[in-house]
DNA sequence: TTGTATGCGTTATCAC
DNA sequence: GTGATAACGCATACAA
C-alpha cells in the first residue's frame, strides 16, 4: 500500500494526497474528504523509510544503554522508561543500542548509518570514547551524566558531589564521627565512572571540612557484594557508625550484614545516600536519601535533544540536579 | 556522504562500490583496494533509509513493552535486555514501543509504517487487541506470553499453571494443609493477564487434587501492596501456613507483614513461587522458586522471529518453559 | 570485470 | 487548486 495507490483510488495525483497528509497546501474540501476516506479504508500510513530518505530525518532517537550482561539498576531503568515515554509523547520512536561489551557494531550503525536524528547516551565515563565518537560524527546528542571535558556537550546529571556532601553533613550533625562511603563497583570506578569519582570527591571534602574520620570502599553492585563488603568494613573499622552510598543495589546486602552484626538501623547504625524514590521508600527502614528524579531527567533529555536537533547552533545546555535529601527513617543520632 | 561520492573519488561507478560492499559480484583486487581505502578515509556507511526503501526490509525489530508508568518487573526487564542483546548479536536494531496507556500512535507507527521487519510483544492478555491487530496486519510477530486463542501465533511462555501446581505439591508434601495463592494485581487479572489466570487455574486444580484448603488473593505489584495484602490474609485466614506466588514485586512487603505477625520463614511460614533467578537468590531467606529463564527467552524470541521473517509460511512454533523448582530456604515442614 | 539504467515511496518544485 | 516530475541513496537487472 503506497501513496500512488491511494491517489489512483481517489482519482487524484500523488502530490494531492501528500499535501492532504502534510497540510502544506490547501486542498478543496471535497477532495480532502474523498482522499481521507480512501486512506481510512485502506488503513494507509506513509512508508517510514521513503519519508526518511526524502526528508533527511528519521523521526527516531537513539538510546545507548549499558550492555544487558551488566544488570541495569533501578535508576537506569527509570531513565530508559522515561526517555521512551517522552519520545512517544513527541511522536518519536526510540532505537535501543547496547554499548560496551562486544556491541561496537550496534553503536556504529546507529551513529553513522543515519538511523536516528539524535542520540541519548547513558552511563558516561569521565573519559568516554562514545562521547568523542559522537562529537566527531556531528550527530546531535545529549548525555545523562557528563564526561570530564563537558563544556561543549549537552548534558543532564545528578550532582553526586553535592548530594554526598549533604549526606555527610547530615550524619555529622547527628553526632557521627566515623563515616564510611560505599561506592559503586571497583571496576566501574576504575573505568572512570563519573558518579563514583564525583561522589568520592564530595565525601572526602565534607569529611575534611567537618574534621571527621572517613573510610571509602568500592562495592559490587549487588546484594551479595554488599553483604561481603560491609562485613569486611565492620571488621576493619568497628568504630564506623554510619555510611553514605550511591550503590542502591548493594543495600539489601549491606543491611543483612548489619543485622548479622547485631546492629539496628537507625538505632546503632545510620545509612544515607542517593537513590531512586521507589527504592528508598521500599527499603526497610525507609531510606533517608536524595531522590534522583529519573523520570524527569529522561523527559529533559528528550526535550534537550529535540532542541538541539532543531537548532544545532545553540550553545550547549547543562542541567545539574541536586534534589533535597528526603528525611526518612534510616538515620539517627549516634549512640554512645 | 553517499555511495556516489565514494564512486567518484575512487574513479569507478556506483554499482562497483555497491558490489564491493555486498560482495555479490567479484571486483578486481585493485579496484577493491582503492574503493575500500576511500570508504575507510571518509568513514562511509550506507544510508539505512535508502537501503530499507530499496530492499523492502529494515533490519530492525520492534519490541512492544508495557508503558513506563507501570514499573517494569525484574523479569520484564530481563526480557528487554536479552532481546536487545540477542538482536545486536544478529546485527539487528531494536525499536522500542510502549503500548497501552495513551501510546496507540507509537504502536500503530511501528505496525503499519513498515519501520520494522517483525515485532516482539510482551505482557500478553488472554484477549489481546495488539495480537489481533498484528495478526491482521500480516507483520511477522512473536509473543512472550500467549493469548487464549494462540494456535496460529508464534510464542514463548512460562508454564505458570504447571509451576504453581508444583509449588502447591511441594508445600503439600511438607505437610501444609492451608495454602494461599498471591496473584498479581486485581486490575491486571481483571484485564485478562494470562499468567494470573493460568497460575490460578494451576493452583485450584492442585488444591483440589490434594484435598487441601486454598485461598487466593490478588495483590498490588509492589512492596507496600504486598504488606497490606498479607496482613489482611493473615487476619482473615490465620490457619494458612504457606503461600505460593507469581508476584515477585510484592514479596518484600509480604515478608515484612510476616515478620510483624511474628512469623519466621520458613520455620512458621513457607513461601514458594515463580521468579527471576537473581530475585530469588537475593531474597532473604533465598526463595524456593521456579527460576524463569528470562535471558534465554529473549534470545529465543529473536531467533523465532528471524525464522518467521525468513520463512513466513512455516507453521507456528511454540515454546513452553517449565523450569524445575530450585529448592532454597523459604519452605519447610509445617509446624504443629 | 565493469558501467548504465531503473525503481523503491516520498516530498517538494515547477508548471498549469 | 491541482497535476506531472525530479530528486533522496541504494541495490540490481541488464548491457557491454
Amino acid at each position: 500500500m503506497n501513496i500512488g495507490e491511494i491517489a489512483k483510488r481517489a482519482g487524484v495525483s500523488r502530490s494531492t494526497v501528500s499535501y492532504v497528509l502534510s497540510g502544506k497546501r490547501t486542498v478543496s474540501e471535497e477532495l480532502r474528504r474523498r482522499i481521507l476516506t480512501v486512506i481510512e479504508e485502506l488503513d494507509y500510513r506513509p512508508n517510514a523509510a521513503a519519508r526518511a530518505l526524502k526528508e533527511g530525518r528519521t523521526r527516531t532517537l537513539g538510546l545507548v544503554i549499558p550492555p544487558a550482561s551488566q544488570r541495569l539498576t533501578d535508576m537506569q531503568l527509570g531513565f530508559v522508561a522515561s526517555v521512551v515515554e517522552a519520545a512517544a509523547g513527541a511522536d518519536l520512536d526510540v532505537l535501543l543500542s547496547p554499548s560496551g561489551g562486544d556491541h561496537e557494531r550496534s553503536f556504529e550503525r546507529v551513529v553513522t548509518g543515519r538511523r536516528v536524528d539524535g542520540v541519548i547516551l547513558m552511563e558516561i565515563r569521565l573519559e568516554d570514547d562514545r562521547v568523542s565518537r559522537l562529537r566527531q560524527s556531528g550527530l546531535p546528542f545529549v548525555t545523562i551524566g557528563h564526561p570530564a571535558d563537558a563544556a561543549d556537550v549537552w548534558w543532564i546529571d545528578v550532582d553526586y558531589a553535592t548530594l554526598i556532601t549533604r549526606c555527610v553533613h547530615h550524619l555529622a550533625d547527628l553526632g557521627h564521627r566515623h563515616i564510611a562511603f560505599v561506592n559503586r563497583s571497583a571496576e566501574l570506578v576504575a573505568a572512570g565512572y563519573g558518579p563514583g569519582h564525583r561522589a568520592l570527591a564530595g565525601f572526602t571534602s565534607a569529611i575534611t571540612e567537618r574534621g571527621l574520620a572517613g573510610v571509602d570502599v568500592c562495592c559490587p553492585d549487588d546484594a551479595a557484594g554488599g553483604e561481603d563488603c560491609l562485613e569486611r568494613l565492620l571488621a576493619d573499622h568497628p568504630e564506623v557508625t554510619g555510611l553514605v552510598t550511591i550503590n542502591e543495589a548493594a543495600l539489601p546486602g549491606v543491611q543483612r550484614a548489619l543485622e548479622r552484626a547485631g546492629l539496628r538501623v537507625p538505632r546503632d547504625f545510620s545509612i544515607a545516600g542517593v537513590a531512586g524514590r521507589h527504592w528508598a521508600e521500599d527499603f526497610r527502614p525507609p531510606l533517608t536519601a536524595a531522590d534522583v528524579p529519573a523520570m524527569e531527567m529522561g523527559d529533559e533529555a528528550v526535550r534537550l535533544l529535540q532542541e538541539r536537533i532543531a537548532n544545532p547552533a545553540t550553545p550547549p545546555r547543562h542541567i545539574l540536579h541536586a534534589p533535597p535529601i528526603s528525611l526518612r527513617s534510616s538515620t539517627g543520632p549516634r549512640r554512645h
